[in-house]
DNA sequence: TATATCCTCCCATAAAACCGGAATTATCGA
DNA sequence: TCGATAATTCCGGTTTTATGGGAGGATATA
């Protein structure tokens, strides 16, 4: 179970609209995943200003990387997103009825 | 449908540790809402900077306000939260098939 | 070894966020 | 109108973040 600092941590990741493109891009890559090179190609931005960027997301578990010779493979965590996920809509109304809960079973 | 800009917006007001726990102080309080002096007695932070962190919420569209006499009644808008879930796990694997995408139909 | 490619780390700068005390606004009751 | 309560805004100081240029480490190939 996620705890509060851990999914602000997360959020604050995917807060700044730079490094949301980017994980979305990862996230639309999929499974195979995408190389430094070829985020920085499609972000058009500083290889430095991608790698703090890139280093961010790691950090908090969204992303995750993999060496291929001299090229990096970068994937999306989807575990860690679903986690995430699941932390922001627990308890909801859980001092009342609320007619929108519907992830109860 | 929601943009990048505004989504980080909304996980950026998230981000931070204490607007999260507000935040999810009012999912629990529900529909019945918080006022700003109940939410500042249970997270016990200063006036002024709670008014800050409630004034980020409701800019994003996370919170709104209704006024009640003197009181403010704070309530999460469940809706937003809704929004911006959809718009994190959309297009996950456009690029590829991906076997734990269960969101398409 | 020499060389090229890919990426990260160090550094500096500018911008933004965070915090809270004091003053201000808004509303209600007497 | 006066006073009390509720909440925001103003103001400042401090801290953190965002960005990217350039040096340097890691890896592959000849």
């Amino acid at each position: 179970m996620m705890n509060t600092p851990d999914a602000a941590a997360k959020l604050e990741a995917l807060g700044n609209p730079t490094r949301l493109s980017l994980y979305r891009l990862l996230v639309r890559a999929g499974h195979g995943g995408l190389s430094v090179g070829q985020c920085q190609q499609r972000l058009e931005i500083a290889a430095s200003t991608l790698s703090h960027h890139l280093k961010t997301l790691i950090i908090v578990g969204l992303v995750s990387q993999e060496r291929d010779g001299t090229t990096l493979i970068c994937r999306a965590n989807f575990d860690r997103m679903n986690e995430l996920v699941a932390f922001l809509v627990a308890e909801c109304c859980a001092d009342s009825n609320c007619a929108s809960d519907q992830s109860a079973a």
